[in-house]
DNA sequence: GAGATATGTCAACAAGGCTGACTTAAAACT
DNA sequence: AGTTTTAAGTCAGCCTTGTTGACATATCTC
């Protein structure tokens, strides 16, 4: 966070408009256009999805399998933050049918090393570029350096505390 | 990774190379930051809903409801794309608790007004604000147009058939 | 060998989506 | 006036995806 505001919060910069000024009018078009266009973003996938009898857990999944391979379950849940029971119904299935492979660790055999199959991939990379294309329609026309501050905006919205995770995580691209 | 790959992300390459080169190379790190920021910025609001016995299904009900007083069950449906069914169950719980009233319509008796009381207005505002905090500490820092830039483009984000519609109904404010 | 750790699994439950069928009241049409 | 359409409400049942709690197994660490 930048010290302008920090001080903000602290104390007010500017005097008799307080510290509650980054609260005191509701940001409602951001507000509303994230819930719109989240709801849009995701809901390309759901249609190919469902043809292979998958939902939007499956997608989680299977993208961050594919975008990290040989990631261990207890990386996996602590990306998704949803229970190991609820990851091992989707999992499973994923598994079966085909889509991801689990494999033993070899310098700790208790951990399970995920990976996608060929068909897995295929499935992964076929929903990213689905995606892709919204977003780089939605970038065209904007100034330049658009996808720049949009991804550090993103960025800034995610809990402090797991800025740099997620920073590791996105920058880093080990895929293909 | 090699450099042209990189630069072709970096830069968002227009012109002779087509469409088709948008799409080649999955915008990893701004689908991966839309998740992860999504899932922030609407886990804010849970802590309270939960005191409540709500769910996110209720904040979004109360919260279009609060934007747009005297909505209609229909005009509500279309904002949220859920059945009637669905939308009933929680609407329910939202009028048994007091937090929003239904009225039945004076030039179209079939209709019913919705509107939130003092404590469903309250309830709505302090989400929002919560909400807004967030958005506004992530901004801050960002250049001074980064708010035009990042709602624009969430904004064209959203499928273009829906665009109009959702551009009227974030910009105007007739609340408060 | 004892305890901690990584994973897997069973059972039950809750939220919040869905479909399909049906009712009621009021408006609109002819 | 009578028929049809529309707005809303409701019942019943199902699905997905999250939850908690308890317990099993294999493996690593000390």
């Amino acid at each position: 966070m930048s010290d302008a505001v920090q001080a903000i919060k602290r104390g007010g910069v500017k005097g008799k408009t307080g510290d509650d000024i980054l609260a005191e009018v509701p940001a409602y078009d951001l507000i509303e256009l994230f819930f719109f266009a989240y709801r849009d973003f995701v809901s390309d996938p759901d249609r190919i999805l469902d043809e292979f009898g998958f939902g939007r857990a499956h997608h989680r999944v299977l993208h961050f399998v594919d975008r990290q391979p040989g990631l261990t379950i207890a990386e996996l849940l602590d990306i998704l933050r949803i229970t190991k029971q609820s990851l091992n119904r989707v999992l499973k299935e994923l598994i079966e049918k085909d889509f991801v492979t689990s494999s033993t660790g070899t310098s700790d055999r208790r951990q399970r090393h995920l990976q996608t199959t060929p068909i897995g991939h295929e499935l992964a990379i076929r929903l990213s570029k689905l995606q892709t294309r919204r977003i780089m329609k939605a970038l065209g026309g904007l100034e330049p350096d658009a996808k720049e501050v949009i991804s550090n905006y993103l960025l800034r919205l995610i809990d402090p505390d797991d800025r740099a995770h997620v920073e590791r995580l996105v920058f880093s691209t080990p895929s293909e």
